[in-house]
DNA sequence: ACAAAAGTGTTTTCTATACACCCATGG
DNA sequence: CCATGGGTGTATAGAAAACACTTTTGT
């Protein structure tokens, strides 16, 4: 047999949303290739772990993120796609509530920053498409399976979760017809607490009920907005 | 760095349809682990080759399938799920028309055959675990993009893609809102041909128009059962 | 003439959408 | 008392679902 010499790593796309913003991690490079530009958080994976493993290790090194949901998005095999040799990288698309930790940079990166997906800079390798691939499929996910939750505090006025979804949609939602919809669902909680924003009638916190959600999903019944 | 010691592979679930009935191709593997045992044809990627020709050369060499139809389903990467050590696969997913080729065994594989869904052998590895979802992959999917046409002939009578879709999705479909659904999607022509199936009303033929299809994609339009 | 599969419209039900005013609080 | 954001119901239109008979061929 032909000696195998390709390298396998991991990416991660780990969004995250404050201020009616969606933002993107990032981190700079400290080595070469691509020294001191743009990159999405990742690196090998080494010979023990598991993909996600890797995954989870490489951004709590590079970055101190705690991910909060995290799934695979896509594996980028094009063999001139690292200029290093062949690099096959498999991609992870995470999710994270960013006021619960704080980021910083250490290991192969140089700075760690958020980005808001309509202010990115110039990134290295195929990251470009990953990161693209990534918001595609977030748009798309949030449809049809609960994970915008995963983007808000745990306890969230109903007015966030509005304002995710027109955020990410990219267009405006009837507040009415919205609510019924989520709240007929079935799958939150109304709580006894209030918040106030400054001013204005203070709001209703919510919660997502997981645990009310895979119920139902066993029994067939399906998220979809 | 720690050098690494990971092998790349890659998986390929094929699906045919034929007589009403959905079948996968599986190859009896030849050498150890698991000999002659049933598993998903597949191989080791080569330096320097894409991971889609891995796959369609190592389908090429092993069974003799022209592939018609092929996405990417999943890479698994749990360290432990080859017993010769680390080896994550790229899974991919594909599509054929049955008769439109020969199938034979050659290199790692002493047969190959067609194993209808519903009567599956043991498979080696994780390879059930790939097929299972691969198959709710093809279920899903069916239903926001026009892949089935794939599984048929080109030119079909109306009720073979009737048939296909009560097959995938295990439950009746009523005809007369079927036929209308479809035909208002306007992504099939309906041809000057007929066919006969031995005995009753011969059937128009009717063939997918791929160019039209990308065509209302691009304006918006979504295919959805 | 009858068996077997193809082809065809209308009615009903449900779901999605459009739409505007009152409520609770802070300043 | 006014500015600000939160909360609520109904009417309409459009889409999905239910439903049965006629047509064309082979035997």
């Amino acid at each position: 047999m032909i000696k195998q010499s390709i390298k396998l790593s991991v990416d991660a796309v780990v969004f995250g949303y404050e201020e009616g913003k969606i933002s993107v991690l990032l981190i700079k490079r400290k080595y070469e290739p691509f020294k001191d530009k743009w990159a999405i958080p990742g690196g090998f994976v080494l010979n023990d772990e598991s993909l996600e493993e890797a995954v989870e290790r490489e951004l709590q090194e590079e970055t101190g993120v705690k991910i909060n949901y995290l799934e695979q998005l896509y594996t980028f095999g094009e063999p001139s796609r690292d200029p290093r040799g062949r690099v096959v990288s498999i991609a992870y698309f995470g999710l994270v509530r960013p006021n619960t930790f704080k980021i910083f940079a250490s290991t192969d990166a140089s700075e760690v920053q958020w980005f808001t997906i309509d202010e990115l800079p110039e990134l290295s390798f195929d990251h470009q498409e990953i990161l693209e691939m990534s918001i595609k499929r977030l748009q798309g996910k949030i449809t049809y399976e609960p994970i915008g939750f995963e983007l808000l505090d745990k306890k969230f006025p109903f007015s966030d979760l509005e304002k995710l979804y027109t955020t990410l949609l990219g267009r405006e939602i009837d507040r009415r017809n919205f609510r019924k919809k989520i709240l007929g669902l079935n799958v939150l909680d109304e709580l006894d607490e209030k918040v106030s924003k400054g001013s204005g009638r203070p709001a209703n916190l919510f919660q997502f009920n997981q645990k009310r959600y895979f119920q139902l999903k066993k029994e067939g019944i399906i998220f979809e907005i």
